[in-house]
DNA sequence: CTTATCTCAGCTCTACTGACATAG
DNA sequence: CCTATGTCAGTAAAGCTGAGATAA
């Protein structure tokens, strides 16, 4: 697929004691593993997250969802929009609040997922290889972890000021 | 700096436990966590890997540096571009071998890479805030690991089939 | 002739930002 | 009036691909 996967990558020291920059590398990677096994399937790598996300939890808003994925709003119109086009969910307007796009997964959107998770279950395999299965875990317990506690300083709810003009 | 770090936001439990998942989420957070300060610091991501490189083995080709972080060397031209611009490395022809650029890093960069470590430790140590020593150390330990488990079925070196046309 | 290096142009995807209409 | 939701437009960085010029 690409020629940087291969090839003789030894980072520097200094680059692989930094978490960050690990992190980003390990992503990619991952990335890379999955990307084109999910592109054989016909699903792209941010659908799964909101066809996940409405199979736990049913019909949700769109603000929810990114809410839920920490995905912008702005950015949910094209991932939902392309969903719909897949039939994977069905966009409607919410009789209770009028703003809100109600979402709701449909069966085709429900078999996809399963197969998108067939397919990342296999390129994870191959990502954690050479982890027991216990590594498995305290990997994945950790990045939990490190997800949950990764709170910034400042909370602040975008204040945008309309103020002036 | 956005909205999306704080809310209410608890990924479903498929997601949870999906490592390719986490480990995309977890970058991406990182990546938020150190930005701003990069940002402050008149840096971008895509620099450190290239300062840090060159700090470690000296004057390198574009094409090395490009092996060492996995980054395509289409992708370098612009990167090593921005940092000549800055003052933070030197693009000359090599003598030896005249289809490469000799990239060396000047002061102002062992400089800039300095402030740059001093950022990301920072963040490092917010993003990793409530693990202990010891499990950041199998931490890092297990990202690297990963790193190097990730080589992909196929090796090969990009064909280009040159052979038609 | 083949390969390696660098470069350019273009594309996708993710993410972020600002603005705006509309509903509450 | 202010906030929430959805939408659109534009930007930026990272990554990938194809093509080509030049040097080895």
């Amino acid at each position: 697929v690409s020629s940087n996967s291969d090839s003789s990558d030894h980072a520097p020291g200094a680059l692989r004691s930094r978490a960050f920059w690990l992190l980003g590398r390990a992503a990619r990677d991952a990335h890379r593993a999955t990307a084109s096994r999910l592109f054989e399937v016909g699903l792209k790598q941010g659908y799964y997250g909101v066809l996940a996300t409405l199979d736990e939890t049913g019909a949700a808003s769109q603000a929810e969802i990114g809410r839920c994925l920490g995905v912008d709003p702005s950015d949910m119109v094209a991932i939902i929009g392309h969903l719909v086009q897949d039939g994977y969910v069905i966009r409607e307007l919410d009789s209770e609040d009028r703003r809100r796009n109600s979402i709701t997964l449909t069966e085709s959107g429900r078999a996809a997922l399963g197969r998108f998770d067939l397919e990342i279950s296999k390129a994870e395999d191959e990502l954690l290889a050479n982890f027991s299965q216990a590594e498995r875990a305290t990997f994945i317990e950790m990045l939990t972890r490190l997800d949950r506690g990764a709170r910034l300083p400042e909370p602040q709810t975008r204040p945008r000021d309309r103020t002036r003009s």
